[in-house]
RNA sequence: CGCGGGGUGGAGCAGUCUGGUAGCUCAUCGGGCUCAUAACCCGAAGGUCGUAGGUUCAAAUCCUUCCCCCGCAA
């Protein structure tokens, strides 16, 4: 069969990986290269790395929904197009190329997180289970009728990134069994409870900044949901620190939010809204680079507040 | 040449402005105390101060070159 993948990070790898491994004739459609870090290096997105390296074709329109993207999109002739983490709204037209129509994977439990960035939003949002569903694409956002789900357990200190790695080889085994499921014509399709839909955004640098009048939990939630992106980070003074991992004590101490404890053989505490102190597990100070809180605290004098 | 911070014993930092034989905390090693200890006490080892050059009687410190790391902005 001939499919059509659309696909930017690494999360679409595993499903790219599995689909060829199913001998399927593949296409690729990725985000054109974008400069990256201090030197605005260029850089190829995860997946057209995996593909040059496969030898499959690879297109990088700038707008799959201008006329260059539908057209090299017809051109390959694709009897199924997958998406998963693709980072661009199609159109009604690119949707009506494929015969069999266009399958997502998405890192949620849809209706639920539908948008950007699901799997972090949900551990910001604290939850405890999440998973991925693989859904026909239409023109909404996420709205399409749902094919399959799959639950997966989220660990008390995942991050983010973690999750996503396993969320991404179980969203390759859900779709493999969904094409399957396609190809022996046993595919269900359900609807969506569009009454019980929640969204989330794409997220931003600043959803990064912690607030410590929130519990303990909260934070902890948000330090893990934004690593390793955008990152943690809390004020001291004018200086951002970056807070890569937290652990929650249960311990409650007096003391005003974002008042930071600690010693070198305890660790470094701060007080969070509720009372109770947050671990400061593994920081990173301005100018250098990320080291565990013990080191942090050598050669640094005790106490400080973050805000 | 986008803006800024930084490279000092194994780790994290001070010292740089106001040049004058390198310091703190932790780790390591030895010894001691203790029923015992990751606790405490005493002692020891360990650094061409990122690189190359310059100024000077004297450079971690002042000037210049280059390399590397980090944050922001894109």
């Amino acid at each position: 069969m001939k499919i059509a993948f659309l696909g930017t990070p690494d999360f679409a790898i595993p499903s790219l990986q599995l689909l060829c491994d199913c001998g399927h004739e593949i296409t690729v459609f990725t985000q054109p290269d974008k400069p990256v870090g201090r030197r605005a290096i260029l850089t190829q997105p995860p997946v057209k790395e995996f593909a040059v390296s496969h030898g499959l074709q690879v297109f990088q329109p700038r707008r799959i929904r201008d006329g260059e993207g539908q057209s090299a999109l017809v051109s390959c002739a694709p009897d199924l197009m997958v998406t998963a983490a693709f980072g661009q709204i199609l159109s009604a037209k690119n949707l009506a190329v494929p015969r069999y129509g266009c399958m997502n994977v998405h890192g949620s439990l849809l209706p639920a997180y539908r948008g950007a960035a699901p799997i972090q939003w949900a551990i910001i949002g604290g939850e405890t289970t999440t998973g991925v569903t693989i859904m026909m694409t239409d023109v909404g956002l996420d709205t399409g009728d749902i094919l399959l789900k799959r639950e997966m357990a989220i660990g008390p200190d995942e991050t983010a990134g973690e999750l996503s790695e396993r969320m991404a080889q179980l969203g390759a085994d859900a779709l493999k069994e969904t094409v399957a499921a396609l190809l022996g014509g046993t595919l269900t399709r359900i609807p969506q409870d569009s009454a019980a839909a929640t969204r989330c955004g794409m997220l931003k640098k600043e959803h990064g900044k912690l607030n410590f009048h929130e519990s303990a939990q909260m934070v902890h939630n948000r330090v893990r949901g934004v690593n390793p992106w955008p990152g943690a980070y809390a004020l001291q003074d004018a200086d951002i620190v970056k807070i890569w991992r937290t652990k929650l004590t249960g311990n409650p101490y007096m003391g005003e939010p974002g008042d930071c404890i600690g010693s070198g053989r305890e660790g470094l505490f701060v007080v969070c809204g509720d009372g109770l102190l947050l671990e400061i597990v593994e920081l990173q100070a301005p100018g250098g680079k990320r080291m565990d809180a013990k080191a942090y605290l050598r050669g640094r004098p005790i106490g400080g507040r973050f805000l």
